[in-house]
DNA sequence: ATTAATTTGTGACAAATGTCACACATTAAA
DNA sequence: TTTAATGTGTGACATTTGTCACAAATTAAT
């Protein structure tokens, strides 16, 4: 039996037993508890987080106060401020657990240092910052074209398990409607 | 004086005369006059764009007919449809000058080669593709948080040229508003 | 120069969505 | 088990935005 990381990796590239475990060598393990945060406003993303177990959500404040959802993350998926991540600026959002977490993270450093080692890597990340750019391009191609109902829709068929996790009136910030209009749109 | 897409790469990273040259070998230069287009919705995107002069929009149809403009391009940016040509699958959008361009491009294949034949440009790409992430990050973050009004009056501070440019009826299908709504925000 | 096409602004009205208020259900904490 | 906190649905109403219609202004084509 495969680490899940590494049938995670290997759905893009092919490792052998060695070069997994020098990848592994890189990453550290945490546990987190629901409602623990993993990022805060005005920190430097320097973890870049996989997520073996949980759900999270990455979110901001507006200036009245209303809180958007970047992002969720569950199994599988990779988790950090992306903008923060990369420029190591300050980061304008927040991460939280949602649930309790199990995860693995890399730090800045060591992924420098690992996709100067290993150029395999390198083309990991890479496409993976491709496929991640092509998301978030049908997002937005989705909030201007499909309307709030059709937007819940195709969440819910993309997604369906993150109904059963998640509270809606987060799912309705994520949207971008009110927790109101999402409760009327079954309707 | 430097060649205008040099410059444009070593704002990124160094290059000698010969690494350019070697480069620009690998591009093809072409002319399109106001309304042609370069990518049409069912094509493979094959080519990707670098703008040395002019501009262009990216956009769509809905189920209703209505345009919606996924991005502007202006000199020195690039531009093709990038879901399909990372993929090279059949593009949803289309590409049309709204100026007389000047343009140089790349073929897919002729980048694959490049990439792997020049480590530098694919961190050059891997670099571009990070910060195309991170803007299209930043754009949906605008498209939770702020106003129509909010989104235009930035649009308007960041691209000003882009007012002179463009008619305001695709600014509005860019904001995601009516041309309508756009004319009366002003006010 | 004339004609045609495109762009822009605005009024009137409909539709969608947000806000506030409250009741009730569900979940978490003591 | 009791209490507190959180989440959900719904009514009433205000606000925003879209749609349709039309006229004026601007730009492009002949």
């Amino acid at each position: 039996m495969k680490h899940p990381l590494r049938q995670h990796i290997e759905e893009i590239i092919k490792l052998t037993n060695e070069e997994f475990e020098f990848i592994l060598s890189h990453f550290e393990t945490t546990t987190k508890r629901k409602h623990q945060y993993i990022l805060q406003e005005g920190e430097i993303a320097d973890k870049e987080y996989w997520i073996a177990k949980g759900c999270l959500k990455s979110y901001f404040f507006d200036e009245s106060g209303k809180e958007h959802i970047l992002q969720f993350g569950m199994e599988n998926w990779w988790i950090t401020d992306y903008e923060s991540f990369v420029k190591q600026s300050k980061s304008k959002i927040n991460i939280d657990c949602i649930e309790n977490c199990e995860l693995l993270y890399i730090t800045y450093e060591n992924r420098e240092k690992l996709t100067k080692e290993m150029h395999k890597m390198e083309r990991f990340w890479a496409k993976k910052s491709k496929f991640g750019r092509i998301a978030l391009q049908n997002r937005i191609l989705s909030l201007l074209k499909n309307s709030s109902k059709e937007r819940y829709e195709l969440l819910l068929e993309q997604y369906p398990k993150l109904f059963q996790r998640v509270p809606k009136k987060l799912i309705a910030s994520y949207l971008g409607v009110s927790r109101e209009t999402l409760s009327r749109l079954n309707s």
